[in-house]
DNA sequence: TAGGTGACATCAC
DNA sequence: CGTGATGCCACCT
């Protein structure tokens, strides 16, 4: 596996439950300013990571649940996150603003660089 | 080796 | 303010 792909499972696994994060945050922290695409395609491939990845609680950067048709069953990604006490509508997280998750914030500065 | 893809983001029109 | 086009990085065929 990648050192990026480690990066990427180490933070999102740093995800609070009830919290979310967008894809572009989570690729600049990781050192992949431009790179938000792999965060998305290292989610794809979360089931490659031995360890859980809460993929569900990493949206795009309008809180739509653009990777709801990755999860098994028809809406499992929305249940999690309302499990979550997240309200979600239409694959839209509500409040996405107030459920966001800074990593930049919420991390300490050298948890990329291990 | 080269080309195409993807759970995104951002700029231009 | 909505839609379209381009850039990005790593992976797969």
């Amino acid at each position: 596996m990648s050192d990026i792909y480690a990066r990427i499972f180490k933070v999102v696994q740093q995800i609070p439950a009830g919290r979310v994060c967008n894809y572009g945050t989570i690729a600049r922290f990781i050192g992949s300013p431009r790179g938000s695409r792999l965060v998305g395609w290292a989610m794809n491939n979360s089931h490659t990571c031995d360890d859980y990845i809460p993929a569900h609680r990493v949206v795009n950067r309008v809180g739509m649940l653009s990777g709801k048709h990755h999860f098994p069953g028809e809406n499992l990604m929305q249940q999690l996150l309302e499990n979550e006490g997240i309200v979600v509508i239409d694959d839209q997280i509500q409040d996405f603003e107030k459920h966001f998750w800074d990593p930049m914030q919420e991390l300490p500065e050298d948890f990329c660089s291990e």
